[in-house]
DNA sequence: TGTACATCAGTGAACGCGCGTTCACTGATGTAC
DNA sequence: TGTACATCAGTGAACGCGCGTTCACTGATGTAC
């Protein structure tokens, strides 16, 4: 062979990553096939030895990225310098996330793209999505029924989401600031009022 | 004159109408100028006419759009079947609403392509958002003290706005049902929390 | 050992297509004289 | 009153460009004999 054994599955995964950061950043609309294999060092042509389409890696990239952020946040939450759900939100709405999201949640970057996107994309998210949510329900008090810690989990997620995306979306970083610092405090009170 | 009296203000309205549906619907990125003005019969060299570029169309959609769907809200908010703010919530987070993106919050249908955007595209939002948070901060006791006001709004509508747009992106709709009415619930309880 | 062939990741030109924008032109009307 | 001209919303071809995808080809290596 002219290459060495695990190269291909190499460059492939080289493909996904540079994908999973653009895609984020510019959207999946506005990054090429050749353009993306160029940020990589290779051709277009060689892109369809990997992949079918270009939707076939967006439903990868989506896979991939929302299982690496759910990791970064359990990451955070097994950190443990607060308890589990404070430190999930305050790692999700921070500044350095809502200012970069090529390598943030791929969630909000890429959700609005996947509900104009395909049937494969749109169930890939889902998919990964409930993973998220099941995470986040764990948080959760043991003693409410499973149902309502899901429901609670998933919209203390989508709080925090819709939060980034607005706050990535305003040109005053005085109010994004103020958006980030209110959306921490709610998805907090949505936990709490839950409980009680 | 060829065209009566009003003809160019009501044709540059039509194109802002067209564009309004079509951006919200299927992004900004993905409608063409050529496809846009033969929606409303017309062929794309007029465009140019009424607009210096497909950026200033999205500028004038951006605060168009914005302001027809807070208006939605305040006529919900005065429909007076229920307290301001429940009507808000329940009139936001329904399921007509997620399913008809074209028609809705231009908020939730365009953040993410606002936040990849121009700076003229991004002041626009910033000010519209502003003017609707402003009309939901209203709906809050007025014992609470107006920044608190406001940023508890501006809560209130990152959580509804997240809650949108993660039910568009799923294709399972009883999971997606589900997360509307997680939704409602959350964000009545930021409301609550705040003045407890 | 030496030669012929198979393998296959990657190349790069080409396909048809739509993009945003420009611009010479059309043609119906209003105005000037 | 009749004629010449100005106005201007809209047309449609053309600009250069990038898109996703296809495909004949390259060339270094491993394998077969």
């Amino acid at each position: 062979m002219r290459y060495a054994k695990g190269h291909k599955e190499a460059t492939r995964d080289r493909i996904v990553d540079a994908a999973a950061m653009r895609f984020r950043r510019d959207g999946i609309g506005a990054v090429g096939v050749a353009s993306l294999m160029g940020e990589i060092g290779l051709t277009q042509g060689g892109f369809y030895n990997h992949f079918e389409s270009k939707d076939d890696l967006a439903r990868e990239v989506i896979v991939e990225s929302l299982a690496g952020t759910r990791q970064l946040l359990e990451d955070a939450i097994a950190s443990g310098r607060s308890d589990g759900l404070s430190a999930a939100i305050n790692y999700y709405l921070r500044a350095e996330h809502r200012d970069q999201p090529g390598y943030g949640c791929a969630a909000a970057a890429l959700a609005v793209d996947i509900a104009r996107g395909s049937p494969a994309m749109k169930s890939a998210f889902t998919g990964e999505l409930r993973k998220t949510i099941a995470l986040l329900a764990e948080l959760l008090p043991s003693s409410i029924k499973p149902k309502r810690r899901r429901e609670t989990a998933a919209a203390i997620f989508a709080s925090m989401l819709g939060t980034l995306v607005i706050a990535r979306a305003v040109d005053d970083e005085a109010l994004s600031d103020e958006l980030l610092a209110a959306g921490r405090r709610a998805a907090l009170s949505i936990a709490q009022q839950q409980v009680a």
